[in-house]
RNA sequence: GGGCCGUUAACUCAGUUGGUAGAGUAUCUGCCUUUUAAGCAGAGAGUCGCGCGUUCAAGUCGCGCACGGCCCA
């Protein structure tokens, strides 16, 4: 069976653990000045040194202080991890990295002691160290920790990279991101910049009285978006469960309960392709709202999306892969009809007439099918024409309402929705709409969804009887909104490919 | 799924018309108390991604496969 073969590797990976001597020459060295180093008594994982200060710490000090008062400068407690290591025989420079930022130190044997300055000549490039001392200035004006006490907090027994390149192959990267973050300053960046993001919506929807949820991960009946599930098994219930594609009616399942304005933010699975666009889990943030429509939903994300250009890159002109993004509202509306047949090129007396409409496709080489109908091959058409050349934050209205299962329809015309896509950078950012909320119409589109997948779409959504259920106790109106956060991310950090911004981006087993 | 490119020491990379594998960094030894890719002298370190083929001889040529990157669908 599978699972024996997993656990096989599994033991497999035991035995290499145990001995090293596959290892490079490199690291068998490095495990045997250790054994060395633990047989004179030297402790190499000690877990007793007090961090007191971090380099931020002393980084705000020196930049605060006027040179030459040295004398009455504070002792600094600092702990960190060697990246760059300068021997002068009795001295040595060395800068050290924490969660803060990297430093130089200093270190002479005259200033530490004879003990001290032996266990730091056993030190390595990526081992972690603790000091104790105050800051001067050296010669070329570099503030600087001169080290009184010194103590070796853990050992590494592997190299970090080579110190003026590091680390650049992508695979290794993003493999062993760990040293990809301790190489590469600007990846670091990245993500404290993502973490400013998602801080900076949830603090966003949370001033506004949003709640923040946490919906099933694992659904009977993945729901919610078009797309294809990744499947698992739960043995003790004994059934068959989806990765969720999306949360979309669990939230709104928690509207009709009540909690009016609800939020989560969290990983969707879809089992499609990867790319320099798409991850097989990345993170959504869904919001619903009672009472709102898209309109009120179109004017809130705008407003949104300034608050945290605010927050994280302190304006609202982004620059991303060349093209600089004006985020300031209002932003740019057009109907998807308006869309395809303006830059899109589309004649418009062809728009309703799928025979035709298929044959333009085609004729363009964009694949469409004869099982799709009107609504996706205008999506298709798109998805080619238009939505590469929408740079600057648009909002899409007026979807079909085939393609649009969950949307209210249009009040004036029934064969589209009240429904909105942002596109930025020619890139589909987010999505929202206002609900459905009348059950008899709901169940109407599910039956039509169903006979989709029974014609072969396999991204088809699924009957959800549960949720018509809920839908028949009464739900208000509301509207709701998805968020691609891992493409928000990207624009601000002008990240080419979502693997950028994705600590551990999903790779084929080595 | 298709096309192009890549895979050589722990890291970054050279490697000519096919002729016994190279550099810098890192490591080890010695010297060096204000360096910034510190410096000087010496030494060790490789399943050239994997397999098959062509050849007297393959890192190099051919075919297949694996993994990765970019582009296209």
């Amino acid at each position: 069976m599978l699972g024996n073969t997993v656990f096989d590797k599994i033991q497999l990976f035991k035995g290499d653990l145990k001995h090293m001597e596959d290892q490079s020459d490199v690291v068998r060295k490095s495990c045997e000045k250790a054994e060395r180093m633990a047989a004179e008594g030297i402790e190499l994982y000690a877990n007793d040194f007090k961090v007191l200060n971090t380099v931020a710490d002393i980084l705000q000090y020196s930049q605060e202080s006027k040179a030459g008062v040295e004398n009455e400068a504070p002792v600094f407690v600092v702990a960190g991890r060697v990246i760059s290591l300068r021997r002068f025989g009795k001295a040595a420079f060395f800068h050290i990295l924490d969660r803060t930022g990297r430093f130089q130190a200093y270190i002479q044997r005259d200033e530490v002691g004879k003990e001290a300055y032996s266990l730091f000549k056993k030190i390595d490039r990526g081992d972690y160290v603790g000091l104790k001392g105050k800051v001067f200035q050296t010669k070329t004006g570099e503030w600087t920790l001169l080290v009184n006490e010194f103590f070796l907090v853990s050992k590494a027994i592997r190299p970090l990279p080579e110190k003026f390149h590091g680390l650049k192959d992508p695979e290794k990267r993003y493999r062993q991101r760990y040293l990809d973050l301790i190489m590469n300053p600007e990846v670091r960046d990245i993500f404290l910049k993502r973490s400013l993001v998602v801080q900076a919506f949830r603090n966003f929807l949370i001033e506004r009285d949003f709640c923040e949820v946490e919906t099933p991960m694992m659904q009977p009946i993945p729901g919610g978006a078009e797309a294809k599930p990744f499947t698992t098994y739960h043995n003790a219930l004994g059934m068959e469960l989806f990765l969720r594609i999306a949360p979309e009616l669990y939230l709104k399942r928690l509207i009709i309960g009540s909690i009016e304005r609800v939020f989560e933010i969290n990983r969707n699975f879809r089992n499609e392709g990867i790319s320099t666009q798409h991850n097989p889990e990345f993170t959504m943030m869904e919001f619903y709202q009672a009472y709102a429509t898209y309109e009120d939903l179109m004017k809130l994300t705008e407003e949104m999306f300034v608050f945290v250009a605010g927050q994280v890159a302190g304006d609202t002109r982004i620059v991303y892969q060349g093209n600089e993004i004006d985020l300031s509202p209002p932003w740019r509306r057009m109907t998807l009809y308006d869309a395809l047949t303006g830059s899109g090129g589309v004649p418009s007396e062809i728009l309703r007439d799928k025979e035709k409409l298929t044959a333009f496709a085609l004729e363009r080489s964009i694949p469409v099918k004869k099982t799709h109908r009107l609504g996706k091959i205008l999506t298709k058409l798109f998805d080619v024409l238009v939505e590469p050349g929408l740079i600057q934050p648009t909002f899409i209205t007026a979807y079909p309402t085939e393609i649009s299962p969950l949307s209210r329809k249009n009040p004036s015309d029934a064969s589209v929705t009240d429904r909105f896509e942002l596109f930025i950078s020619g890139r589909e950012i987010a999505n929202g709409f206002s609900e459905l909320n009348d059950p008899v119409d709901q169940k109407e589109r599910f039956l039509q969804q169903v006979a989709d997948r029974d014609a072969g779409d396999e991204e088809a959504h699924y009957m959800d009887s549960d949720y018509i259920r809920a839908l028949e106790y009464g739900m208000p109106p509301a509207a709701g909104e998805g968020v691609g956060i891992d493409r928000v991310v990207m624009l601000f950090t002008d990240a080419p490919s979502i693997r950028e911004v994705i600590f551990f981006p999903h790779l084929k087993n080595r």
